[in-house]
RNA sequence: UCCUCGGUAGCUCAAUUGGCAGAGCAAUCGGCUGUUAACCGAUGGGUUGCAGGUUCGAGUCCUGCCCGAGGAGCCA
């Protein structure tokens, strides 16, 4: 490979057309009618077919064809010609080939796998184009999120993830011993640290890893998944849906208009996101049981909301729906409570369509001492460790509100997909913590 | 934790009423000048999850255990 020759991106190869590069990759599959060799390969933006034509190229070059494996590593230079036959438009026609390393027997083969092998040999499974385009949207997805709260004058107030007790007192958690302190416990929500934050700069978010050691065996469930949690002072739950709406129709539009590519070969039928834009429809609590009970659903009132309930009420709309004033009963402790109905709370669910289910949970946050101190004690939390929680409605309460939105669950409901596994590089699950 | 289903070659699966454990892919070897999960021919490849039991004979039936998947509950 000569100093003059560029090397490029697979993506790019269309910025050199009829001149000679170099692309450096990984063998995705190769195919050959004896004198006529394609090698498939793939550098992560892309995969490339390179053809080499016997007598076309020294014996050395095409012989080495043969050595080459799934997943071997190789440099190639060739020139590039565009050919509507190879997969991307553009091909390689090869001139010289660097083996840098000949992967023996990997283990994904082009053809069908289980769920159980392909987890095993997750770090592997990263490179196939389906994981490809999962995670990329997962990073779409993500930057939407972060651009969505960073143009609107929101500050990234990150909480801790070791943390003396539990946020809600309901959840599971996962558990470690803190030096000469006692115990610690893994973070299931940065919310509380969030509602700190927001007295400090008015409009926050944070955005972390959250941990639930509930022994949940679900598609819709990881032992270990990602939060953004905005919180902002002076808003009411009104402010909270209105902000919610703004947000997804933000990051789904987004999408839509970055990772067509991805969506495509996910086969994603975007049809069912394109709608996704404000208003979105907001039920009051009283109104979801209705529905569910014109379904045939027996429902008993006060209950939350089941999966399946989800599903039915999510299958009304073309777009998410905001589900309002659920009954205290099956909220946490530090929401408020609507004034005129003690029994709900000024919270807001929002359900993906198509029944993926919740997507985010929120709510306007009690702000008075007295009542918070009530609901601590209602929950039997020990008081302190909220102490300096408590302290937030001693020294200029206000009202504010926030929400949380799990990525994976945004990931999959985008996707398409019909479990989170996918949508994390690493999952960590009930009966998996490897690789 | 509970309910349901599953575990056979490296992978995905088949095996009739209990009667010689098989196929495709992968691997190896050979063929093919435009392949698209290429194709064609050949070869090698097994502690049927583990431990017991019934039987002339168990992948198949029985008991216990292990592992996995889906769902419920709970949640994002």
């Amino acid at each position: 490979m000569s100093e003059s020759i560029p090397v490029t991106m697979i993506a790019q190869l269309s910025d050199f057309n009829d001149k000679t590069v170099t692309i450096r990759g990984w063998v995705y599959n190769k195919r050959s009618s004896g004198k006529i060799h394609f090698l498939l390969v793939r550098d992560g933006s892309g995969v490339a077919q390179c053809v080499a034509v016997k007598n076309q190229v020294s014996p050395d070059v095409f012989g080495m064809f043969d050595l080459l494996t799934q997943e071997s590593s190789v440099a190639v230079t060739g020139k590039v010609h565009k050919d509507d036959r190879a997969p991307g438009g553009y091909e390689l026609q090869i001139e010289d080939m660097k083996t840098v390393h000949i992967a023996k027997d990997y283990p994904i083969t082009p053809k069908e796998h289980g769920t159980e092998f392909l987890m095993d040999h997750r770090h592997l499974w990263l490179r196939s184009s389906r994981q490809h385009a999962i995670l990329t949207i997962r990073h779409r997805i993500i930057k939407a999120v972060r651009e969505f709260f960073d143009n609107k004058g929101f500050t990234l107030v990150d909480s801790p993830i070791l943390t003396p007790a539990s946020v809600e007192g309901t959840s599971t958690l996962f558990e470690t011993e803190y030096f000469d302190l006692g115990k610690a416990y893994l973070t299931q929500s940065g919310q509380l640290y969030a509602e700190a934050a927001a007295m400090a700069f008015g409009k926050v978010y944070c955005f972390g890893p959250t941990f639930r050691a509930e022994k949940s065996k679900t598609r819709r469930h990881l032992t270990e998944f990602w939060m953004v949690e905005p919180e902002v002072a002076w808003a009411d739950l009104n402010d909270d849906m209105d902000l919610a709406e703004e947000f997804i129709e933000h990051v789904v539009q987004t999408v839509l208009r970055q990772s067509a590519e991805e969506l495509k070969l996910l086969e994603r039928d975007v049809t069912k996101l394109q709608p996704v834009k404000r208003p979105f429809p907001r039920l009051h609590y009283d109104e979801a049981v209705e529905i569910l009970k014109k379904n045939g659903v027996e429902f008993q009132y006060g209950n939350d909301l089941g999966g399946t309930d989800e599903t039915i009420i999510s299958q009304q709309y073309d777009r998410p729906v905001m589900v309002h004033h659920y009954p205290a009963a099956c909220k946490a402790f530090y929401m408020k409570r609507d004034a005129g109905r003690p029994d709900l709370t000024l919270s807001v669910d929002v359900l993906a369509p198509e029944g993926y289910g919740e997507i985010i949970g929120g709510s306007q946050r009690e702000d008075d001492y007295d009542a918070l101190v009530k609901r601590l004690e209602e929950n039997n939390l020990p008081r302190d460790p909220f102490e300096w929680y408590l302290d937030l409605r001693k020294y200029g309460s206000v009202p504010h509100s926030g929400f949380g939105l799990g990525i994976e669950r945004t990931v999959t409901w985008i996707c398409g997909l019909d479990h989170v596994r996918e949508t994390i590089p690493f999952p960590r699950m009930i009966y998996r913590n490897t690789p």
